[in-house]
DNA sequence: TACTTCAAGGTTTTT
DNA sequence: CCTTGAAGTA
């Protein structure tokens, strides 16, 4: 039964309902900008989508509606989210009104898509390839090389360095030389050849038709400096929404306001107290200046109750966000009230630290709650490696999220590339990377192969014109034929063909060929699900599947599994219970995000988030040998670690501080309910 | 010119 | 530890 009042609306605080509300006129005029503050668990994901459903509910078109959020995960929960609230009003009909949120996926995703619907306008070919941080690093380094730079008295920047300082200059919008100064003091002397290698690269990417994820923003930005079209682009959207505007950098910023000069249907939400991502020029001057961009000032909501977590867990968090330097939000307040202090558990090493979790996860799991529902989270992919040895030698199966991706690994990259310069050929990238698989065929060979073509109207048949390398042999006929195949197969069975074509190549070049070919299978499977050979290659370099796994193939959707995740990628997420590891200076704060004081507030408010994800239980586990790398495997040689220093000894009362395992028996005297009801459960268990 | 071997250096978080 | 570059060999 369709509800015919605002009764939808019931259900969320008075401020939460300001923010749906707002500027939502009865003659459908669009409303003046929005900035809702709203702290961790704070409801702001249910908000932003009870105002998508409340606008779409009130006649808004949804076609005319640009949704932007971090990933493209966040925006398909965010739509389906919208669809269930506006199902209760519209019924049948909220489905297709849903559906035609079309314009709903990240930053670099709308960028893209617009340019290549805008290409022409901007001069530019629309059948642009999209190059990951990897293949932008490589290019760079290939122009380095041209320009001299790898043979310098003194030691040039890594290719990974250059490309970093690029970046940065690019999304902060800042100059080259302000931007060495305060983030890469140690490379100014390098000043005028990083701007040459700059202009090679951008002049190397012209010339191959590809961009690099900046790029995405940029041409966009540059696209929308221009008023005409920027009129044209922002007049398509009614409403623009952004989500975890605290994450975002001065040149998205610089396109919001092109898109919406004066706020009109603008709506941002944000945390500042969670900001994490300025290493990738993340500003969240964006969400303090933003009221003052326009007149009069946007409006500002706050939302600073807490649905999430127990106020002890939400205790111990504001104590250590309440020592952040400068900070706008207030301290966030819950009515969950619960006894249990989270827990401050020191163990002897990272071998304990993951028997301890082990343990507590089994423990929570006797009694009722499924593995999904708890999760361990630590500041550095690496962190995890002990733990997921233990949790594979127990057989408890996990999937991990952040750190090295599925896509990285070179048999799948070596796919792509091929997929990539079919439909590219003047990537010389990918060119290079597939012409380096054929025996016989070096950097040499490769350079002058693709000299020889990539200038060419249609590359690949020059490509099969060309005399064989004299090496190369039979393994070039198969090459060239392969390729000549795919560029005018169907979709998806190109995929299938170049695993055909490169299966023995796998084979002559990594022992372990079995398991890199089920991964290929599995690309096989993901691929199966996208129209087009395009959309496949632009979606998976913008948004790759973010999860591994210690089992092959992709965790059947029923199936129950612990979550480890960086504590960047556990943004806007939440668990039953979770597991902070290595809460050790060196750690958290990783020495290497020590420096500056700006990098050292950016790592506690990495602890803050890391600690308001946790519903019920929260451990912070602290470690206090590390054994050092690079010795034997039964080495002893290791180093003492302290409790992080965002935790000071006045904040420990608010935490139940425990060691692990206890000293001894009596030690273990406090009497303590939830360890009673662990053990009549195992008892019980030894019979099952 | 391609491929192998060996030493040294960097080493986070991600669209 | 893993990647990258340099030197040596076929």
């Amino acid at each position: 039964m369709a509800e015919t009042t605002d009764q939808y609306l019931e259900s969320l605080n008075p401020e939460q309902r300001r923010a749906v509300e707002h500027g939502i006129a009865p003659d459908g005029t669009i409303g003046s900008p929005l900035l809702v503050i709203a702290g961790a668990g704070s409801g702001k994901t249910n908000t932003l989508a009870h105002r998508v459903a409340h606008l779409i509910i009130k006649g808004a078109d949804p076609r005319r509606m640009l949704l932007m959020t971090f990933s493209r995960r966040a925006a398909s929960e965010m739509t389906q989210r919208v669809e269930r609230i506006a199902r209760r009003v519209l019924g049948d009909k909220a489905g297709i009104m849903t559906d035609a949120l079309t314009w709903a996926g990240t930053f670099h995703g709308i960028g893209a898509r617009l340019l290549r619907e805008y290409a022409e306008a901007i001069c530019f070919d629309p059948a642009f390839t999209i190059h990951d941080r990897e293949d932008s690093a490589d290019l760079l380094n290939l122009v380095r090389h041209e320009l001299g730079f790898s043979k310098t008295e003194t030691r040039f920047p890594t290719k990974g360095t250059c490309l970093a300082i690029y970046s940065r200059c690019v999304n902060a919008q800042a100059p080259l030389e302000a931007v060495l100064g305060q983030h890469y003091p140690w490379c100014s002397g390098w000043a005028d050849e990083l701007k040459q290698l700059f202009a090679g690269y951008v002049e190397a990417k012209q010339k191959q038709n590809v961009l690099d994820y900046d790029d995405l923003l940029l041409w966009w930005a540059q696209m929308v400096s221009d008023p005409g079209i920027a009129q044209e682009i922002g007049g398509r959207f009614d409403h623009v929404m952004v989500d975890e505007y605290q994450d975002t950098n001065r040149l998205q910023a610089t396109i919001l306001l092109a898109l919406k000069p004066d706020g009109r249907g603008l709506t941002v939400v944000g945390d500042d107290a969670q900001s994490i991502y300025s290493f990738r020029a993340a500003t969240v001057r964006n969400i303090l200046d933003f009221p003052d961009h326009f007149s009069p000032r946007a409006e500002i909501v706050t939302l600073d109750r807490n649905y999430r977590s127990t106020h002890p867990v939400l205790a111990a968090a504001n104590g250590v966000i309440g020592l952040a330097r400068e900070r706008f939000t207030k301290n966030l307040w819950t009515e969950r009230c619960s006894a249990q202090l989270p827990r401050l558990v020191t163990v002897r090493d990272e071998a304990d630290q993951a028997r301890y979790i082990v343990e507590q996860v089994l423990s929570n799991r006797e009694q009722g709650s499924r593995l999904k529902e708890q999760a361990v989270l630590f500041r550095t992919s690496s962190h995890s490696g002990p733990l997921e040895v233990e949790l594979t030698r127990r057989n408890i199966p996990f999937v991990k999220f952040g750190g090295l991706k599925f896509l990285d690994a070179a048999h799948v990259k070596d796919v792509l590339a091929l997929l990539k310069f079919v439909e590219n050929p003047r990537d010389r990238v990918a060119g290079f990377r597939v012409l380096h698989l054929l025996p016989g065929i070096g950097p040499a060979s490769a350079q002058r192969i693709l000299d020889q073509t990539t200038g060419m109207a249609d590359p690949i048949s020059a490509l099969a014109a060309l005399p064989m390398p004299p090496r190369a042999g039979q393994d070039w006929t198969a090459f060239v034929e392969t390729l000549g195949n795919i560029s005018y197969s169907e979709w998806p069975a190109d995929i299938e063909r170049i695993r055909l074509w490169y299966t023995p190549h796998l084979e002559r070049i990594h022992e372990d060929a079995e398991m890199r070919l089920a991964d290929l299978l599995q690309l096989e499977q993901i691929a199966s699900g996208y129209p087009s050979r395009e959309r496949f290659l632009t979606e998976l370099t913008l948004d790759p599947p973010d999860a591994t796994s210690d089992r092959s193939g992709p965790p059947l959707r029923d199936e129950d599994y612990l979550i480890l995740s960086t504590i960047h990628s556990a943004k806007g997420q939440e668990w039953k219970s979770v597991y902070a590891l290595n809460v050790v200076d060196g750690c958290m704060p990783s020495d290497l995000g020590a420096g500056t004081t700006a990098e050292l507030e950016e790592e506690r408010r990495l602890l803050y988030v890391a600690m308001t994800r946790a519903k019920d239980d929260l451990h912070l586990i602290v470690p206090q040998r590390f054994f050092v790398h690079g010795q034997a495997a039964r080495g002893d040689r290791h180093v003492y670690a302290s409790r992080t220093r965002f935790i000071p000894d006045h904040l420990v009362k608010l935490f139940d501080r425990q060691t692990w395992p206890a000293a001894n028996p009596a030690a273990r005297s406090t009497p303590n309910q939830t360890v009673q009801i662990d053990i009549r459960e195992r008892m019980r268990g030894m019979w099952r």
